[in-house]
DNA sequence: ACCCCATGTGTACGAGCGTACATAACGGTG
DNA sequence: CACCGTTATGTACGCTCGTACACATGGGGT
């Protein structure tokens, strides 16, 4: 492999990285794994990421951008005369519905941060940075309800492999609107 | 080392497996730390658990019997006449205030069912069985929500660093009971 | 035009891992 | 009391890992 001067090699290797969490998971993401798949040799990603706690840094970021296209795509913001908790489970159900692989990587890399401190405050940023979307709708703390129930109603779907019901999760999201 | 015929060598393992993540996470989780932290060779930990997901399983389905204990010690069920909201967002404000590494442990063991599916039965049934116990209180419908909700709020605490306001969850937990 | 430093490459080392397996002790059962 | 299956032990193999380091290269600033 001759490929001097590669300018965004940076980029591919976190898109690599972020197919590795999402095929084998965080437990799988080394930087060999990352350097086989965005197919460059070992030393390439340990110069541009020295611990694998930076490439995980840059992954979640990645993949909360991903996120908030999906949420800005799906017209949530926009429909301000529609119904908000109907708009929210719309977007859940189509997200759960969709590529699986996807869904899990997102949540994987957002939870990872419970233990490991390098990752809270990219957490902390898409936190804040959804509520605050979502406030424009309604108030602040009625935002970080809303957060914090799709959060739980989506742990339930994953965690306990169960069916999601989005007539159930419109229902309670109402609720909490008040 | 000569400790033949030791009875609760198995129960002496996933203790010294719940100290290990407690203090590594699941990712310093490995036969042999185990092994170290019960002070048994290594060859008893592969002969009781012969995959970590099995020790895993045993981990969390014993974590989970101890959260009970303080669901079930802090009188919220109990407390049929008092406000369901503000009895719940006290004992999660209990349970966040105590020991931060008990608290991390439980939930880190609970979320890992998320790549691991050997574990979504035990976090479907510790599902189950609390929003069974909400509902006496309450309705399944409610009871699950309320369940989803504390989720999302613990998840928001632990995972951006923030500080736990017990005024607020009482506040949108009363909001999810009709 | 030149030079320096950011970038890229290949290899090696020591540690920890899951797993397998041969062997030994124990204790309930017949 | 003899037996046999369960439990316990020690060791070895092959693998992957993070890390370190010496060396190559090329392009931007002077």
């Amino acid at each position: 492999m001759v490929r001097r001067h590669d300018p965004d090699r940076r980029q591919r290797i976190i898109d690599a990285a972020i197919r590795v969490v999402g095929e084998k998971g965080i437990a799988g993401l080394s930087h060999r794994t990352v350097a086989a798949e965005a197919d460059v040799p070992l030393g390439s990603t340990t110069y541009h990421f020295a611990t694998l706690d930076e490439l995980l840094v840059a992954a979640l970021r990645q993949a909360n951008e991903g996120f908030a296209e999906v949420l800005d795509g799906s017209g949530v913001p926009d429909d301000t005369e529609g119904d908000l908790a109907a708009g929210l489970a719309r977007v859940l159900g189509e997200w759960l519905g969709g590529e699986r692989t996807g869904v899990e990587l997102e949540y994987e890399l957002y939870l990872a941060a419970l233990r490991r401190p390098a990752l809270r405050p990219v957490a902390a940023e898409w936190t804040e940075e959804t509520a605050r979307r979502l406030a424009a709708r309604t108030d602040p703390v009625t935002a970080r309800a809303l957060l914090a129930l799709m959060d739980g109603i989506c742990l339930q779907v994953l965690l306990t492999g169960g069916e999601y019901d989005e007539g159930y999760a419109r229902e309670v999201l109402a609720r909490v609107i008040p």
